[in-house]
DNA sequence: GAACACAGCG
DNA sequence: ACGCTGTGTTCT
């Protein structure tokens, strides 16, 4: 059986205290009760005390505060004990997270700690007491039992964790001195990295973002009235549903005699691709504007189903993706239509600083490769789409007209994913420059010549996935990937690289902060941008540690292009 | 209830 | 073509 003592008053403390102050670390978990903190399970090597703070009261949350400031903490999905932990400014020194450590073993799998204690342990853990009653005066020997298992069952996985993400094939130019590291000595970068980077999404969550109620209000009623307008007239002219994909199908096809492609399933395809094409045409332009009425109110009205107060409070997933990227649902943040994007607003007293990195993965792409050309072009601080384009046309960069820029971009991004010359004919038209066939060939050709390392590289991988099926590689922090496609295996450790310079900067950014003392709170993350919040009279300062934490993470990542970082300051989260 | 289509973002 | 989430329609 297992061995734990329950501590119910605060005279019992120092006992704890004794047996664990040497520990650098501390294994935790917590059981919830009403959004309140009941019991605080902390072990050490040998011994494991759950602490009942609804017996021990205000003193067990002092004990914690002052006992945890200079400690580690090791659990399972620790987000969740975090905020609960934060809510009685209770702030471990620093954590990890076996549900990460599972994450970053191997995407694949379910990381509950069932799942993982099954995988790794082979044991089977029963959470059906997780579920129980953790408000009732008495709680059973079960309750306690079950409490004790979950924190062993950790400390049990996190040796394994700590060996296996030290051992998997890291990078050794990349040291990253962190109190992360140092607490529960770690190696690899990337776990440094996401094993912090748990305690940002955390702060992230419970600091919501703030909505301006009344704009939104005003935007909602306006977008409605639109549509209910456009919707009227559109099915008493055309005696057509507008929101129904089969109904527009017929429409366009039998009546207005368009030649659209089918899906496989046999439909007619009408989605947004399809559409552009013939945009020229009043009766699709108009279609379309409907759909995009149509999804702002939807995204609308789910803000404002989620407010609490005046701010929404989205979840966010850390490793929400393959790559490394995180993801937001309810609602999700990281997908709101940027012409609505200002309403969310910064509260009274306060303001938004705003950062983003300019062209970040066609940088990441050449210093990846090391493409001499572009990487040169980078450092020469030029405009790498009229650079592009000025190869290809050959002729000089100040005579590179809008539109051949334009062509520029769509042939510089679709390199990202190893366009074929057809793809690019279509991806071009999403840019508003029609290519024929042939002119599509032969700028691919001029390209590849040019760069060319990332023909090399793009050659390299089509014979790995020939030869073994797969492909893998890491990001350029180590961030491990499988691909068994061709444009998956170009784009992940691209995306990824994003991924891990995103994170990185917001660590960096918190580092500052720290140094300098200065509150800002962090609010949203959307792939290559930050939003910040914070007191009106620190936005100067907060801009410029912005700044310089993602330029100093840059450095790290990437070993010689240097990034480009966008700052602005200003009370709603739009374009000025 | 699952699968698909569509649309928003990077 | 890459990565995601949310909503509504259509299919089984």
């Amino acid at each position: 059986m297992l061995k734990y003592s329950y501590i119910t008053s605060a005279d019992k403390l120092q006992r704890v205290y004794q047996n664990l102050k040497e520990e650098k670390f501390l294994f935790l978990d917590t059981e919830v009760s009403n959004n309140q903190i009941r019991l605080v399970q902390i072990a050490g090597k040998e011994d494991i005390f759950i602490l009942d703070l609804f017996d021990i009261g205000q003193e067990g949350v002092l004990f914690l505060k002052n006992f945890l400031s200079d400690k580690g903490i090791v659990g399972h999905n620790l987000k969740f004990d975090l905020k609960h932990l934060y809510r009685y400014h209770i702030e471990p020194y620093a954590v990890f997270d076996t549900m990460i450590a599972s994450q970053l073993l191997g995407n694949s799998e379910r990381h509950s700690l069932q799942s993982v204690a099954m995988k790794y342990l082979r044991e089977v853990l029963d959470k059906s007491l997780q579920a129980s009653d953790w408000g009732q005066p008495f709680l059973g020997k079960e309750q306690l039992e079950y409490a004790a298992l979950d924190v062993k069952v950790v400390r049990d996985l996190f040796y394994i964790f700590l060996q296996k993400l030290n051992e998997t094939p890291h990078k050794e130019e990349i040291l990253l001195k962190t109190r992360t590291a140092r607490v529960f000595d770690l190696t690899n970068p990337v776990a440094i990295v996401e094993m912090a980077f748990v305690q940002e999404v955390a702060k992230m969550e419970m600091k919501g973002l703030p909505v301006d109620r009344e704009e939104l209000e005003k935007r909602l009623k306006e977008q409605e009235k639109e549509l209910q307008k456009k919707v009227m007239s559109f099915i008493s002219r055309y005696r057509t549903d507008p929101m129904s994909p089969k109904q527009v199908g017929e429409l366009l096809t039998r009546r207005l005699g368009l030649d659209l492609p089918r899906t496989e399933k046999g439909n007619v395809s009408t989605d947004d691709k399809v559409l552009a094409e013939y945009a020229y045409h009043p009766t699709v332009a108009e279609l379309l504007e409907i759909r995009s009425l149509k999804k702002n109110i939807e995204k609308l009205q789910e803000i404002k189903e989620k407010l609490k107060g005046s701010r929404i409070y989205p979840e966010f997933k850390q490793i929400g993706a393959v790559t490394g990227r995180m993801a937001s649902t309810n609602p999700n943040v990281q997908n709101i239509p940027r012409h609505l994007r200002g309403i969310f607003k910064a509260e009274p007293g306060k303001t938004l600083v705003i950062a983003d990195f300019s062209q970040i993965e066609l940088r990441i792409v050449s210093d990846y490769v090391n493409e001499e050309k572009m990487i040169n072009a980078f450092l020469q601080g030029k405009d790498l789409h009229r650079y592009t384009a000025s190869i290809f046309l050959g002729k000089p960069e100040e005579e590179i007209s809008k539109e051949e820029r334009q062509l520029a971009k769509a042939v510089n991004f679709g390199l990202i994913y190893g366009i074929s010359a057809k793809g690019l004919v279509e991806y071009a038209r999403t840019y508003g420059v029609d290519l024929t066939l042939e002119t599509a060939q032969s700028i691919r050709e001029s390209f590849f010549s040019y760069y060319s390392t990332i023909r090399a590289w793009h050659e390299r991988v089509k014979r790995e996935l020939k030869d073994y099926k797969e492909s893998r590689g890491h990001t350029l922090l180590g961030r491990h990937y499988v691909a068994h496609t061709f444009p998956d295996a170009v784009n992940y450790p691209i995306q990824g690289s994003g991924a891990d310079l995103l994170k990185l900067s917001v660590l960096m950014f918190d580092a500052e902060l720290k140094k300098e003392k200065i509150e800002a709170n962090l609010i949203n993350l959307v792939h290559d941008e930050i939003v910040v919040e914070c007191e009106e009279k620190d936005a100067e300062r907060v801009s410029q540690l912005l700044l310089k934490a993602m330029k100093s993470a840059g450095k790290i990542i990437l070993k010689r292009v240097p990034v480009e970082v966008e700052v602005t300051i200003k009370e709603r989260w739009d374009k000025d």
